[in-house]
DNA sequence: CAGAATCCCATTCGATACTG
DNA sequence: CAGTATCGAATGGGATTCTG
């Protein structure tokens, strides 16, 4: 990571091509002149479809397809483009691998997972706004997040571990005093959640209802009264916005 | 209450064509296609300066001139815009007052008030990768919820109540289980700060020091032992780049 | 003062094509 | 697959001016 010279906010009239192809804005990022902690959080990641990069990334390192896939109306460009931003920036770190094939993989730093509580604060307030539609797209990682972010805790109970899978994503949720999640085999659930798509999934804890009713779309394995007690852990913030 | 008939600047000229056919950019606020509800509050927030200007209505309703203070780098333009964008999508209203003299003021709605969370954390977050740059103006209401942001509670302790007064600016705080904070005349209160700019005050409880190593351009009033008390009901995060 | 209206260029984006 | 390169088009936003 290294530090850049920032010169001014006036853009250097034409330094040469090569500047047009390294968009300026991010460079060192001041937009704002602010020194507020939140000034400097939009700085890194106010720039459109950073943070929702940052969440793909929040349950595990993913690869550049597997981003385009979550974001489908990112442009390879743009992905590009944030990716090299949240690096710069120290909020993402690249990983090669070689194991089984030859891979390139992005991963949070430690301060870039820092920003979760953030992120699950901005998606509690826009749940509070208006109902989730289903006819909008969501991605496993999104979908998860959005139960983690309104997770209220076992108030007392035992941990129930709730095994998720979500086409061919796969995680583990263990429900105690908070909510941990992470991906890997639900084998050892004590219930596990499948559907191809999250939405049936989420609608099932977002209902505070039992599963009966999303047979079709959603497949329930376990202790049935577990995962009435896991759902019911659950709590969707009140709409503020008719 | 207000009547809220909106689409009231765009003519709409004989075209009631294609509203699906045709996907407009910004217009209904639809980049993501996202069904998150992180997605949704940056389709309402996400545009440069838009959490910053909701940041200055937190701490209570603001003059078009006063946000041009509080951001001194916006512009005019941009920030008709932006005023329009939130108030469309009805995280603020505006208020018209005759009282002492006729003035629009904006304030939030009760849902922009509930993104104050989402923006409280940011802030936590961008404290945590850097050292509050002195360098860089702190408007007065940054200043104050960046101590919101870091309060950690009474402890058992008994309520503090703090006075700030920053330029022209007053606040009483009220620290007990949880940090209340309005605009205010800090007559009442136990401690009042002053200072000219924020950033003597803020350095008072960053530094988790007494007040005296800035008297020069901080002044202190009150029980000072209650000032430490209240100053160690703050901690700041941990940086975590370097 | 509180904006609305224009002008206009730099930035940014999406689509497509290309490459190692 | 994992990006680059290029290009045209849309948008953003600064500066300036106008108005109630």
């Amino acid at each position: 990571m290294k530090s850049q010279k920032v010169t001014s906010n006036v853009p250097e009239p034409e330094t040469e091509q090569q500047a047009a192809s390294q968009p300026r804005p991010a460079e060192h990022g001041r937009w704002y002149a602010d020194g507020c902690g939140a000034a400097f959080a939009l700085e890194v990641l106010g720039e459109r479809w950073a943070m929702l990069i940052v969440r793909e990334l929040l349950l595990g390192p993913r690869r550049f397809s597997q981003l385009r896939t979550a974001l489908p109306k990112i442009s390879a460009r743009v992905l590009t483009e944030r990716l090299e931003g949240l690096e710069r920036h120290g909020v993402i770190e690249r990983q090669e691998v070689t194991e089984p094939v030859p891979a390139r993989f992005y991963a949070l730093t430690e301060w870039g997972r820092a920003a979760e509580p953030a992120i699950l604060a901005l998606c509690r307030w826009g749940l509070s706004a208006r109902a989730h539609d289903p006819g909008i797209g969501v991605s496993p990682v999104a979908a998860v997040l959005s139960l983690k972010a309104n997770y209220k805790g076992a108030d007392g109970g035992d941990p129930i571990t709730v095994g998720l899978k979500i086409g061919d994503a796969r995680f583990v949720a263990r429900l105690g005093e908070t909510m941990e999640v992470e991906r890997g085999d639900p084998a050892e659930a004590q219930i596990v959640l499948s559907a191809e798509q999250p939405m049936p999934i989420l609608a099932a804890f977002y209902r505070q209802t039992g599963l009966s009713n999303l047979a079709g779309s959603l497949s329930a394995r376990g202790d049935i009264a577990a995962a009435q007690a896991a759902i019911a852990r659950f709590a969707f913030p009140d709409r503020l916005t008719p």
